[in-house]
DNA sequence: ATTTGAATAC
């Protein structure tokens, strides 16, 4: 008998299979008896030739098997082909009585990629059984496109329903515990870890060191990657990336040498990851040392280093660099365009951020994201281009399909109209945006008011900084100098007592410069350099010889109760004075001086800095942990508002 | 099916 409907089918398959009403038997009738056509789908599939495959399919109606969809599905998948997919996933259902687990399960892959995760979603939902393959690749879904709270519901509701998770399923969870509140749970997962012994498999282990160093818990995450039984790149960039992006740079690079010498062999995340370590130091003679390395290693062609590059060149203090390899790039992604932008703003050269973002608008390739427009807005501020910088948040504001202004630009806009004076609108402006004003906000109007020396306005926001936070030095520093430069003699003795009252706790300040590859670091007041003796002379001296040019030392700047002898002399302690004592003492005559600040320049320093340049006859190029000063002849860049 | 990476106002 089944011979008999074998060999009908075989001459009229068409006829045979449809006069058969029962789904269930035709389909079991349709693959018992055709030889696989799957063979011929998997060649083209095999060779990209997508399209052959559909109309291939389409041509053989219903007799196509399990193993040919999953053929062109995976080519789908491969060429990221929505559309493409889409048929398929038609075809499935008109012609498949029950797809299996491991088709529908391509289909969440396809739609995940293609980022159409409602349709993953609506797969998954529709299944009649999962397994743990179908349940992680929705869960991974969800954690790539930084969909974190969805793919921990997923995942919970994963273990309910009885599917333990597996290697993959733990690694791909962990990505999405860095936010505070996914983080009790993936201290969970990692228990679980523990009890089904994953602890040791090695992307289990990637991820969750990732987890620990994302959360700040660097300590944690050492111990994970020292409790790993083997190392490979993923692990070694992990937790080297962990260091560098909780600015333990010093700490990434030991690593990193480590490593090396260990026999890691780096790849392009690594060299990435190790540069944003020697952005954070401004060791431009490493960076190139890195740069070089890479060109010789012929890496084919990577967006993210380029990206990286750009950023090392640009915190390094070399825009011309940072602008060549931008140029050279064959392809861009929006963060390339970024790092140009915020190199340009931190520099202050307002006009080429304005230019450059125009370009960008030119070219339509790439949309400006919400960073894009904060970049510019930050390059206008810091270029005194105030109208310029209006104009493009109003632009932004309107954008048919664009995005909401989030907080952050909002405070660029604050600082558009503080930097040029117009403190009473920025005032206003605070008054009516729909946030509540954040520190940051407040900060940047309060340097304004010290810089346009607005008493009224300043001691209003100075009140609503201490209640926020009490904490943070530098906005008693300011208040002090504005109250100074109004005389008010009295009120910076109360800013001093109101400081120890609240037990303010200040971070170290530090500077340093390199020299010959050398990173030579100083601490305020620091007694502990080798050649102390020699930098505390030179600073001496500089001083005396920048006094009779018509320095004076902005005692205002020193929050201690001791006499005007015992500040001037701490002020001459401080660390950027220091570096730049060195950096004079250690280089011929005329040459530049390269210093980098830990924190924001103090006026002191400032005024030190732009007298030295004028009398000494050199280029002093300063980063502080706001922007770049570029100091000539007795002005700076930043126009004395930082 | 899974792990690492680049830019963010003051």
């Amino acid at each position: 008998m089944i011979w008999k409907i074998t060999s009908l089918i075989f001459h009229r398959p068409k006829q045979v299979l449809s006069s058969i009403s029962n789904p269930f038997s035709r389909q079991r009738i349709l693959l018992s008896t055709f030889p696989a056509n799957s063979p011929d789908l998997k060649t083209l599939c095999s060779n990209g030739q997508l399209k052959e495959a559909l109309l291939e399919m389409g041509i053989q109606g219903l007799e196509v098997e399990f193993q040919g969809y999953d053929s062109v599905l995976t080519e789908c998948i491969s060429q990221t082909a929505i559309r493409e997919g889409q048929r398929v996933h038609a075809h499935i259902i008109k012609t498949c009585y029950e797809p299996p687990v491991y088709l529908r399960t391509r289909l969440i892959v396809l739609y995940n990629k293609c980022r159409c995760l409602g349709d993953a979603r609506r797969v998954l939902d529709e299944m009649p059984e999962r397994n743990v393959v179908s349940w992680t690749a929705m869960i991974s879904g969800y954690s790539q496109r930084g969909y974190a709270s969805e793919a921990l519901h997923l995942f919970v509701e994963m273990l309910m329903s009885g599917t333990a998770p597996n290697e993959f399923t733990l690694a791909t969870v962990l990505t999405s515990c860095t936010s505070s509140s996914g983080f009790q749970l993936g201290r969970q997962i990692h228990s679980l870890v523990i009890k089904t012994n994953f602890e040791s498999h090695i992307f289990v282990g990637s991820s969750l060191l990732d987890m620990y160093a994302k959360a700040g818990k660097i300590c944690e995450a050492r111990g994970v990657f020292d409790g790993l039984p083997e190392r490979d790149v993923v692990s070694c960039t992990a937790i080297i990336s962990g260091y560098a992006q909780l600015g333990l740079d010093e700490e990434a690079l030991d690593l990193f040498r480590r490593l090396q010498r260990e026999g890691m062999r780096s790849n392009y995340v690594t060299y990435a990851s190790v540069l944003t370590a020697l952005s954070g130091l401004a060791a431009l003679d490493h960076g190139r040392q890195v740069h070089s390395h890479v060109l010789r290693a012929k890496l084919p062609f990577y967006v993210v280093l380029q990206n990286s590059l750009i950023d090392m060149y640009s915190k390094c203090g070399s825009l011309t660099h940072s602008r060549r390899i931008f140029d050279s790039m064959p392809e861009r992604t929006v963060i390339s365009w970024n790092a140009m932008l915020v190199g340009y703003s931190k520099h202050g050269l307002g006009r080429e951020a304005v230019e450059l973002f125009k370009l960008m608008k030119e070219e339509n390739k790439v949309k400006p994201d919400s960073v894009t427009f904060l970049a510019v807005l930050s390059g206008c501020s810091h270029g005194g281009m105030e109208d310029r910088g209006l104009e493009i948040f109003y632009e932004m504001v309107n954008q048919k399909d664009g995005f909401e202004p989030e907080i952050e630009h909002y405070g660029g806009v604050v600082d558009l109209f503080g930097r040029a004076g117009r403190v009473e609108e920025a005032f206003e402006f605070i008054k009516k945006m729909p946030f509540e004003p954040t520190a940051a906000i407040w900060g940047s109007l309060l340097g304004a008011c010290r810089v346009h020396q607005n008493v009224h306005i300043g001691e209003f926001v100075a009140h609503r900084l201490l209640e926020i936070e009490p904490e943070n030095a530098g906005n008693y520093v300011i208040l002090s100098n504005l109250y100074a430069s109004a005389g008010r003699w009295d009120d910076v003795r109360m800013v001093r007592e109101l400081m120890k009252e609240k037990a303010v706790i200040k971070e170290p300040g530090r500077s340093w410069i390199e020299l010959d590859q050398t990173l030579h670091t100083f601490h305020a007041s620091d007694r502990s350099h080798p050649r102390k003796e020699e930098v505390f002379a030179k600073v001496r001296e500089l001083s005396i010889k920048i006094k009779e040019a018509g320095y004076v030392p902005e005692l205002s700047c020193v929050l201690y109760d001791v006499d005007d002898e015992q500040k001037e002399k701490i002020l001459q302690g401080h660390s950027e004075k220091l570096a730049l004592a060195f950096g004079l003492i250690c280089t011929p005559g005329g040459t530049p001086v390269r210093i980098i600040k830990n924190l924001r320049i103090c006026v002191d320093c400032h005024n030190f800095a732009k007298f030295l340049s004028r009398v000494y006859g050199r280029e002093v190029s300063l980063r502080d942990k706001n922007r770049f000063h570029h100091i000539v002849g007795g002005t700076c860049s930043c126009g004395d508002y930082w």
